[in-house]
RNA sequence: GGAGGGGUUCCCGAGUGGCCAAAGGGAUCAGACUGUAAAUCUGACGCGCGAGCUUCGGUGGUUCGAAUCCACCCCCCUCCA
């Protein structure tokens, strides 16, 4: 069993670096082992970059075993300076706590609690660091690090020996605050194995030696690489801003967007990363689509899997009838349901008066954030890029917002379809 | 506390009295080509439809005129104590 998922986490390219590499096989062979990976409340929101470990703790809970998810509401308090280049500003202990909560619930949806031994548990390191003092923690947890050992970490070499930034000791420290918490968990939960992005291994290594020092145990970690694009930008960032896993944040509609635009060269490396099927289909998707013209089919298999798991099967039937209805079909073809659907499921809306219309095209557009300013909706305007339920508009219909938005051009009476660009939908509803 | 270096438009980074809304690169947006790809080419890129308006850490000052000069303050970095 848990030979088979270390096998397929080295196929799926899952496994960046390993602590205990020639133990952890077969001690995951062992029985049911607690593993755990932390997650740090730096916004209300976890984004798609915390994807990978959450859907690892899954796969290992798959094979048998029990995963911990960490939600870190000390460490947050702090701030992982790993890799970072530069301090970051200290939030609220009301605002992270805040945070807490809602990671909390998220990173809840992507492991199951009840299902025997291997059942899941969240917990949180402020329940036993709130409570340490400074000069326990000095005496008991920081004599076991040495600085020239941490000094040395490359996570944090940059930002000492970089020209023109700098360290305090407050995010010094995080290092040895995660090392405890493994250390810990180790003791709470008999927890033996760390999971984390590669950027963590300085972090899990500490934890580690750590957890020997103190229990006299042997301990192991282990890391995944870091996303990257084939273009060489940053993975998780779009024209829009972060995706993140919260769909108040970023709509299923746009999840299901991010996925389908991924680039030909990357797609099948993702559908390792990110979804549950077998290698040996990814390996079959890839041959049928190199084996015919014309568009892929990895993409639509990428959004619709990683969307069920993010949102559900709801949220994933919205994005689908959104796309559909916008990139498949014609406005005509849909009935007044289906548009009220349409704004349901999260296609961006907004209403308008017409009454008291806004004098130009330009304000309206940029106003509805359908652009960043109105010289962008002007260019596209100037390019015939926007359409009003499929009509086209150009530079000479900006100031005529009223003939542009008539009463008589409104499907069903009130709805507007704008499309700026190729991608770039909005809803208008006149009130 | 002392000495030195630095804070420019989303990012990096030029600019040291007018020719600066500020070079160049990146990112981003739009168009062409396409497959809602990639690459490439083109245009935009402080705000404003426009006249125009507001920027170069902050506040005052010098000047006909300041991102550029002066004073004070704030913040960051390096070294010393």
């Amino acid at each position: 069993m848990s030979k088979a998922l270390l096998d397929d986490l080295r196929a799926r390219g899952l496994i960046f670096q390993v602590a205990g590499e020639e133990d952890l096989p077969r001690w995951l062979e062992g029985g049911v082992r607690t593993l755990y990976c932390g997650f740090d409340p730096t916004a209300d929101s976890l984004h798609i970059g915390s994807l990978v470990p959450l859907l690892m703790l899954r796969r290992f809970q798959l094979a048998g075993h029990k995963p911990l998810a960490l939600v870190g509401g000390a460490t947050g308090m702090i701030g992982d300076p790993s890799f970072k280049s530069e301090e970051r500003k200290l939030n609220s202990p009301e605002v992270i706590g805040g945070w807490v909560e809602k990671i909390r619930k998220q990173v809840s949806r992507f492991i199951d609690f009840d299902c025997g031994a291997s059942s899941a548990e969240v917990v949180n390191n402020l329940d036993w660091t709130a409570g340490l003092d400074v000069l326990t923690f000095l005496r008991d947890i920081g004599k076991h690090f040495s600085v020239n050992a941490m000094i040395q970490k490359e996570s944090v070499k940059q930002r000492i020996e970089r020209e023109g930034s700098g360290i305090s000791f407050t995010e010094f420290t995080y290092m040895i605050l995660q090392s405890f918490d493994f250390a810990e968990l180790h003791k709470r939960y008999d927890c033996t194995l760390q999971l984390g992005g590669s950027d963590q291994w300085g972090n899990i290594t500490g934890g580690i030696d750590l957890t020997r020092r103190i229990h006299g145990s042997q301990v192991f970690g282990l890391t995944m690489p870091l996303i990257t694009k084939s273009d060489g930008t940053k993975f998780g960032k779009t024209e829009s801003g972060t995706i993140w896993l919260d769909a108040q944040r970023t709509s299923p509609y746009a999840f299901y967007q991010f996925w389908l635009g991924v680039a030909d060269a990357d797609v099948y490396r993702f559908l390792k990363y990110f979804t549950f099927l077998d290698v040996a289909a990814i390996d079959a998707i890839e041959a049928d689509d190199a084996a015919r013209d014309g568009r892929p089919e990895a993409q639509a298999i990428l959004a619709r899997e990683v969307t069920r798991l993010v949102h559900g099967e709801a949220g994933l039937e919205a994005a689908q009838r959104i796309t559909t209805a916008l990139f498949n079909g014609t406005l005509a073809e849909l009935s007044e349901d289906d548009v009220l659907q349409l704004r349901q499921d999260g296609l961006p809306a907004s209403t308008i008066d017409r009454t008291a219309l806004p004098e130009t095209l330009t304000q309206l557009f940029a106003d509805a954030g359908m652009a960043a300013s109105g010289k962008q909706v002007k260019d596209a305007l100037g390019r015939q890029a926007v359409t009003v339920n499929d009509r086209t508009l150009g530079l000479e219909d900006n100031g005529n917002v009223a003939g542009c938005f008539a009463e008589s051009d409104a499907v069903f009476g009130r709805f507007y379809l704008v499309r700026l660009g190729k991608k770039k939908y909005h809803l208008f509803e006149a009130g």
